[in-house]
DNA sequence: GAGGGGTTAAGGAAAAGTGTTTAAATTTGC
DNA sequence: GCAAATTTAAACACTTTTCCTTAACCCCTC
């Protein structure tokens, strides 16, 4: 059966870096260059950021689309334009407005730049009133 | 940046059959062999495994070694000994009698006997309380 | 035993991921 | 500003995954 996806050298870079050793170091440790320690030990964290996305994904499957915000929109107009899109599929969105704002800021830093969406965002609702972006 | 781990083949297999398909109609519905939708199922299935795994180490990281279950100790005493270990280091174990014996059969079915401990098994704990199995 | 749902095995082609080096940025701490 | 620490890019060999087909097999239920 399959392993995580981790690497042994990820985890081994990762473990290390735990300890507080730099790259330099770890690069002596393992007998290899600095630059190849940072290239793992980036594409750990990039594999452990799949990882959330994966599981994410699952809660997804759970919910159906409620309204798109789109490019240009005022992020602090959104809470109300997804609070009477929720109202109108009769489902009560679970957070209020300030935590809303930072979960969708939180979920994808890079979609926004101060108050304005950058990106269409989709927005998933489930029957417990959680969001997804995606 | 990366996606997830899934492949939009994945997802899309693993919605249909959220909506209670059988393999053999979204085999039509995606034009391919039902042999084909079993195969991206079981690979999707392997992937969010594989994205828990990969964040159960995570947890690892932060956790030190707390004693050894060493072979042929029954496993109905294996709390108490814990329990006594963590104690040692000023840790509060976070399951109690039942739960901690079911998670260590859970953790790792093979390792046990009816109530005998086959194998050393290494417990790790963090400052939770939480307990990992290695 | 036939039919439906699911699974497995073998094999192949295309795509993606990994570890590595080298060299060039960029960031950070005095 | 210097030096150390970190990051990035490009390129290469190598391994693994994915998706697909075909054909067979298992477990039900009727």
């Amino acid at each position: 059966m399959k392993q995580g996806l981790l690497t042994d050298r990820q985890k081994e870079v990762l473990r290390y870096r735990k300890k507080g050793l730099t790259q330099q170091q770890i690069a002596e440790i393992i007998h290899t260059s600095k630059a190849n320690v940072c290239t793992i030990e980036k594409a750990a964290l990039e594999n452990i950021a799949r990882a959330r996305e994966t599981l994410e994904f699952l809660y997804t499957l759970d919910a159906v689309h409620l309204c798109t915000l789109e490019s240009g929109l005022d992020l602090l107009k959104a809470p109300e334009f997804i609070y009477a899109e929720a109202e109108k599929q009769g489902l009560k969105v679970k957070y209020d407005t300030i935590s809303l704002i930072n979960r969708l800021r939180d979920a994808n830093p890079e979609r926004f730049r101060g108050r304005q969406v950058r990106e269409d965002v989709e927005i998933y609702i489930n029957k417990d009133g959680d969001l997804y972006f995606g």
